[in-house]
RNA sequence: GCGCCCGUAGCUCAGCAGGAUAGAGCACAAGUUUCCUAAACUUGGUGUCGCACGUUCGAAUCGUGUCGGGCGUACCA
């Protein structure tokens, strides 16, 4: 067992199907083939600790009033042995369910018992999945939009390890195709400049105008000098792409590795032209998705189920970004044998979506294997103004700026806030604010308060007891049942952010964590307390602890022992 | 024009495999510390769920239309 809220879903189910096999056996419900019976948690407390639906669910076939059929069900429904003590029908027709306290102390058995591994879970069946995300051009500095797909993508995959999949974190580098032919001109561009003034080489319309692109021949030119000037184009630009693309890529991987993300695989575009594109549009043409005109090869819109044609191989050869994109996928599908592929992509890539799944199908591989999470891009805000940023404009906001200004933790919590698809406003004040409006702050205090309390005990000899050893009955106070119930919670919302691949929602309940926490040590003590309570108190205070930490350490942020 | 995302309290957002009087945090106001970290807690009001139709016993949630904001619509990536 992972949680407790799996035994009350199988204790409710068992008594809710009995009864009603039991109603249906003495002709009280007609004969009906019977809907999967949902345990949900109402919104009230007034209502119960859990309550079904089922009665409703069951009303058009049965044709009755749910009221009815609810009252049918409890009449005849044998709850001994279970955590239910009481039982009731209400309002359109729900069924509540009252529990006894035995099933949040049987929780903080079980947070004792797993400890770091309380919250793991088991929805994957250790499937393998890919998370590919952030995968930058390695044309210049890290952005925002890459800031918040990095801490999504990191927090993703986190979350699917602890759901019992078997992950892959993966970085594509795109060290192939016309955007290297564009850093390369961009790069040319400005060496020589520097060399004959910027008035005398224009600059390409569509280059890459940030400020690194300078720095880089500048360092290029104090390193090794001006020869290239005398060279051919091509031999100039790629030696410049030599030299600053291991470069670009060194910085990406520190900075990413600054902000607590560390990939399995970097994964080379350049890798696939040798072969595996022309592999992947030799079998698009056996299989008759594309056609030939204007000197491209096209994949055929129409018969992929798409608005219009797209080119794949360019009309000089080249095979566009597409062509490359669909091999790269084959590559993890079928090279690779991933269950599930999931991307994350910013909201300017969404019109690629359609396409990708599209592709896929094409080439045999169904489309439903792959997932790909379009996050809404992100706007800095300082002083109450927008801060811009753009790699184009060269006033780039890097995410090593933002780190340096707001740190890691904070970092990588704000962008773990919302849910992906919302546009996310970032508050640099605010993340930096050492008060409660800073909810990072809020839930690290949360923590250190603990390991100060357990600190302080400790230098009384006392420590943190056993849990099969304290009388968790004397648990019963409304802020620590309010606490046990929200540690109960957790691995459902580790499981639910699992199905939704929505991180955001354990960033939230770890500050629900902590406000209860909060709540609790405002509303009772431990130290000095009658010693089974003392014991008692400090038993949740230690599973409070452990079900922090567990969730900081799945998102990526530090719990401090001291603030 | 067409496509995708978003529109819920003054602000930032949850809720959206339809279900019980629509929730948090912030802001604002008043209170709480001889006591384990007051970076905390307690109490207080707020909503045409953008708008309009439709489906349903029941819609913030599903469908259609519409308005507003963002993004996309390249032999760019």
């Amino acid at each position: 067992m992972y949680s407790i809220y799996e035994k009350i879903r199988e204790q409710i189910e068992t008594v809710v199907k009995d009864a009603i096999l039991r109603s249906i056996s003495k002709g009280l419900l007609p004969e009906i083939e019977l809907p999967p019976i949902m345990m949900e948690k109402p919104r009230e407390e007034a209502f119960g600790d859990f309550s079904t639906n089922i009665a409703m669910q069951m009303a058009k076939q049965a044709r009755k009033a749910p009221g009815q059929i609810a009252q049918i069900i409890i009449d005849r429904m044998k709850t001994d042995g279970t955590f239910v003590v009481r039982v009731e029908a209400a309002g359109p027709g729900f069924i509540n369910f009252y529990l006894n306290n035995e099933w949040l102390y049987e929780t903080l058995d079980l947070i004792d018992e797993k400890k770091e591994d309380y919250g793991r879970v088991n929805i994957g069946n250790g499937k393998k999945v890919m998370v590919e995300f952030v995968s930058a051009n390695p044309t210049g500095p890290l952005h925002m939009g890459n800031a918040r797909g990095g801490a999504l993508g990191d927090c993703i995959a986190s979350v699917l390890e602890k759901s019992g999949y078997s992950v892959t974190r993966e970085f594509y580098v795109n060290d192939a195709g016309n955007q290297m032919e564009k850093f390369g001109a961009s790069l040319e561009a400005r060496y020589l400049q520097k060399i004959y003034g910027e008035d005398k080489i224009p600059f390409p319309e569509d280059g890459y105008m940030g400020e690194d692109i300078i720095d880089h021949v500048t360092e290029y030119i104090s390193e090794h000098g001006d020869e290239l000037a005398q060279k051919s184009s091509e031999e100039r630009r790629k030696d410049l792409v030599e030299y600053a693309l291991p470069k670009n890529l060194k910085r990406i991987k520190d900075g990413l590795a600054r902000y607590g993300i560390h990939y399995d695989v970097w994964f080379r575009e350049s890798t696939l032209y040798s072969g595996e594109i022309e592999e992947t549009m030799n079998i698009l043409k056996e299989r008759g998705f594309v056609t030939e005109k204007d000197g491209a090869l096209w994949l055929n819109g129409e018969k992929a189920g798409l608005e219009r044609d797209e080119v794949l191989i360019r009309q000089n050869g080249l095979p566009t970004y597409m062509a490359a994109d669909i091999a790269y996928h084959r590559n993890k599908f079928v090279k690779r044998g991933f269950d599930k592929v999931i991307n994350l992509w910013g909201a300017d890539h969404h019109g690629h979506v359609a396409r990708m799944k599209a592709a896929m199908d094409a080439i045999g591989v169904d489309s439903s294997r792959l997932e790909i999470i379009i996050f809404q891009l992100v706007r800095l805000f300082k002083n109450g103004e927008i801060a811009k940023m753009s790699k184009r404009t060269g006033r780039a906001i890097s995410l090593d700026d933002l780190l340096d200004e707001v740190g890691v933790d904070a970092a990588r919590f704000f962008f773990n806030l919302k849910t992906s698809g919302s546009h996310l406003d970032f508050d640099m004040d605010l993340a930096v604010e050492q008060s409660n409006n800073n909810p990072v702050f809020y839930v690290q205090y949360a923590y250190a308060r603990i390991c100060s309390l357990l600190r302080k005990l400790a230098e009384d000899n006392i420590v943190v007891p056993d849990a099969k050893a304290v009388f968790k009955e004397l648990l019963s106070k409304p802020e620590e049942i309010k606490l046990i119930k929200r540690l109960a919670e957790y691995p459902e919302e580790v499981s639910l952010a699992a199905q939704t691949l929505e991180p955001s929602r354990l960033t939230r309940y770890v500050m629900d964590v902590a406000s209860d926490f909060h709540s609790f040590y405002n509303a009772c003590r431990v130290k000095g307390e009658e010693e089974n309570l003392m014991y008692a108190r400090l038993l949740l205070v230690n599973c409070t602890k452990i079900v922090i930490k567990n969730v900081l350490d799945l998102i990526g942020i530090n719990a401090p022992e001291k603030m």
